[in-house]
DNA sequence: GGTCTGGATATTGGATCCAATCCTCTGCTA
DNA sequence: TAGCAGAGGATTGGATCCAATATCCAGACC
């Protein structure tokens, strides 16, 4: 199971290092030091950044390199509301074509969420929700919605493991995963869509919170629109 | 105005000739002619080919380079659905927020789309089409919005000169236009949606017929897995 | 005392070189 | 003749080296 490329592996190890943290918002990305501890030399450990780059995890500025891309509230806010949008269209599509057999998976990713949720496995519990709701997203057949949802969803995820943290939550996403499970059974799209809807308005609280909790005074810095600088 | 580094030089000549088409849907891109062709080494052209990776203009495979992207006509009117849910986001957010200055500003790049035009200039009828639209959505403040949709726009743009090469879509965009300022000038936020719908949905038609009479008839194919014939 | 200038150092950007992989074409074999 | 194996060339992937730029700090000047 090993990549073909270095580039690969490095940009595999830098989203874990982004998704754990050990990476942490607003911190410089020095490519000597990524390289070295990767054991590869700087050129695909500048490849690997200007993806994260294009996906905005990373920001670029010339000649000074990249740094952890910081997630404003007004950002956050943004991402919910395009998740808003376009994961309505994506379940409105996807519940009408869904046979069983991916029903049976997107229930067996629930009961998956669950489990390592009883044992404290927090990116267990990350991976399979993320699992859950795009075997939901990607049964809509449309690769370019799924393409940009999950930018949107990845744009967060470093915030995410904070969510599934506390206790409450778990309870509420137990409860959540098993009414959208209901739902998806009966073939009710409008009732998925609603379901889906106050999953996520009960997590875009939780993260707020994490964010207005973890973000230096400093910085409301920016993650999002400009490549250029000048 | 010359780039600070070589690879936004290499980056902004690459999406030039994918824009004129002189690298066309389906042609591989060879790093080594790039390379000379601009007077750089391959290192910096390849951080470009991964930035255009990550925006879908060229699709990358280990050992075997970058390719330019096809968009099958599924692409297409994915894409077009996907503008239209977030396109009328950006537009009832921008309408309230929209102030004098910037209606003049969308106004005045109406008239210079109208200019290129008349002076048959297809790229700058583009670049200032895409000026025009932009203005409006950016107007909504939201960049992330604003950088989605520029994904989307960049993906059929290769297609887009097509449409502006007719004579009669040409007095179609300017008579959208108008319509598109008078509501802005109202600050009809509903009328500009539907004048911003049915604009686009004419280019559609128009890009649809384009696809379909370059892509190779053996192809429906795609921006993925297609295989040497020959 | 504060601000500006100049140089030392760290870091990034780019060029060149070598290695690994893929493609093609030739020649052999059944 | 069709199919396969292998050699050779073409192309990409990665490492190393050098150049360009930014940052930081000391010292001069107002």
């Amino acid at each position: 199971m090993r990549p073909p490329t270095a580039q690969e592996a490095v940009l595999a190890e830098l989203r874990r290092l982004l998704v754990t943290g050990e990476l942490a918002p607003g911190t410089p990305v020095r490519q000597e030091a990524v390289a070295e501890r990767l054991g590869v030399s700087r050129v695909p450990v500048r490849e690997a950044l200007k993806v994260l780059e294009g996906e905005g995890h990373v920001v670029y500025l010339p000649h000074r390199g990249y740094v952890v891309a910081e997630l404003s509230v007004a950002d956050l806010t943004e991402v919910y509301r395009l998740r808003e949008l376009l994961e309505a269209e994506a379940v409105r599509v996807a519940v009408p074509r869904l046979d069983d057999d991916t029903v049976a998976a997107i229930e067996l990713a629930a009961r998956e969420v669950d489990a390592a949720g009883r044992r404290g496995d927090l990116a267990g519990m990350t991976a399979h929700n993320r699992e859950f709701h795009f075997l939901l997203f990607d049964a809509a057949g449309l690769p370019r919605l799924s393409r940009t949802l999950r930018q949107l969803w990845d744009a967060t995820d470093v915030y995410r493991a904070v969510y599934f943290a506390g206790p409450g939550n778990r309870a509420r996403v137990e409860h959540d995963h098993a009414d959208l499970v209901a739902a998806l059974r009966a073939r009710d799209a409008r009732r998925a869509v609603a379901v889906q809807k106050s999953h996520r308005d009960s997590s875009v609280v939780a993260v707020t919170r994490a964010i207005e909790g973890r973000v230096s005074p400093a910085g409301s810095a920016a993650a999002g629109g400009g490549r250029r600088a000048r």
